[in-house]
DNA sequence: CGTCTTTTGGATCGATCACTCCATTCTATC
DNA sequence: GATAGAATGGAGTGATCGATCCAAAAGACG
């Protein structure tokens, strides 16, 4: 079924996937043609067809890349999200590339599903996993956190990992939107009250 | 610069608007062709180009007027946003819409938005000032029960009207690649949490 | 009724797009 | 170094889409 690739085959392909993330999220999956992927990885349109089989083969490649992509850089926080400050840190962390993207782009995971979700099907289920890996991460950590005892006996690690992660796409919509973090920053900052609330007096 | 319609010309304006806005909230404004958007509303080429000069103009008519159903949906709720349980209620209504769409579709300016803001910078402008018309209902109703006395001094209505705008876009929009209103129903109500630790003890 | 404007029908055009095909070059393996 | 499979180059194809054009019908208004 899968044909065999050698080095220089798994190289061209890669890239070949990097370039379409780059233009899909810049330009949107509709917005950007093969062509243009062709150019910006510097490939023939037999070589992508050659690893391809047609356009959604390469879009779905997209969304595990980019999964692949956002959960790793969340994973430094994620994975010691082990105190208050913890949390802040990511918020601001998060806050700060939005700054230095200049507030364009928002989620890759998130546009991709608001383009995709009605009009493919396969596309939203993929996405849907994705979110769920992306929650699972989030959850983790809060998870520590409860084990520690630091959340109280009632807080729900993972119904406020679901929410901490709608709350992140909210923001960045809201972000790319209006070129500026206050809706990231608010929708944050309530959720992470809404946790502290939820934390043991110490 | 306006042509001047009559009633009839009118008629066949708002249909086409109305087609091509239902359309693109189903498949997208790439996934929708003029010609699509021509057939549902039962008009010929030349009368979609004799009200709108190309079909972005058309885009932003549907942007005017998925703003206008979108306030108008929510003004029963947010005018009166008087109490804790009239949040609720309207958090419940929202949750209840979204399982009657089945899940689909998310929000209408929020899938908008997703799609256009990096590659049309004046749909971007006319979504963020779509945005800022809800964001400034909600905050009318929160700034009503903080001059009632309902919310502790340091409240801010408008940032928790931007908090809550930013959790109901997210939560729409895993709803969407979910298909199930968890994700909503946490974020809301993590946002609901916060607002009523803030509210004066009675 | 007459006439001017608005509205409508329908064919059509040029550009773009996803995708194919065939020939050629490269590479792994023995 | 021989050979089979993989990788590449580049022209080409059919379909779709946004947009145009000209002429005819309908409506407003004196």
């Amino acid at each position: 079924m899968t044909p065999k690739l050698t080095r220089k085959g798994q190289a061209t392909r890669e890239r070949i996937v990097a370039a379409a993330s780059t233009l899909t999220f810049q330009q949107g999956v509709a917005g950007t043609s093969t062509e243009d992927v062709q150019q910006a990885a510097g490939v023939s349109a037999s070589q992508l067809y050659h690893y391809f089989s047609d356009k959604r083969a390469l879009i779905r490649a997209v969304i595990a890349y980019q999964t692949e992509a956002v959960i790793a850089a969340q994973q430094p926080y994620l994975s010691q999200l082990d105190s208050l400050e913890a949390l802040k840190a990511w918020r601001d962390h998060l806050v700060g590339l939005q700054q230095k993207r200049k507030f364009q782009g928002g989620c890759p995971l998130g546009t991709l599903s608001c383009e995709l979700a009605e009009i493919w099907p396969e596309a939203r289920v993929d996405l849907a996993h994705s979110f769920g890996e992306w929650e699972a991460a989030i959850q983790r950590g809060l998870q520590a956190m409860y084990d520690r005892g630091e959340l109280r006996g009632d807080a729900d690690p993972e119904r406020l990992a679901l929410g901490m992660l709608a709350a992140v796409q909210g923001g960045l919509l809201l972000n790319q939107a209006r070129r500026d973090t206050a809706a990231l920053e608010a929708v944050l900052d309530a959720v992470l009250a809404n946790i502290m609330s939820l934390t043991t007096p110490s």
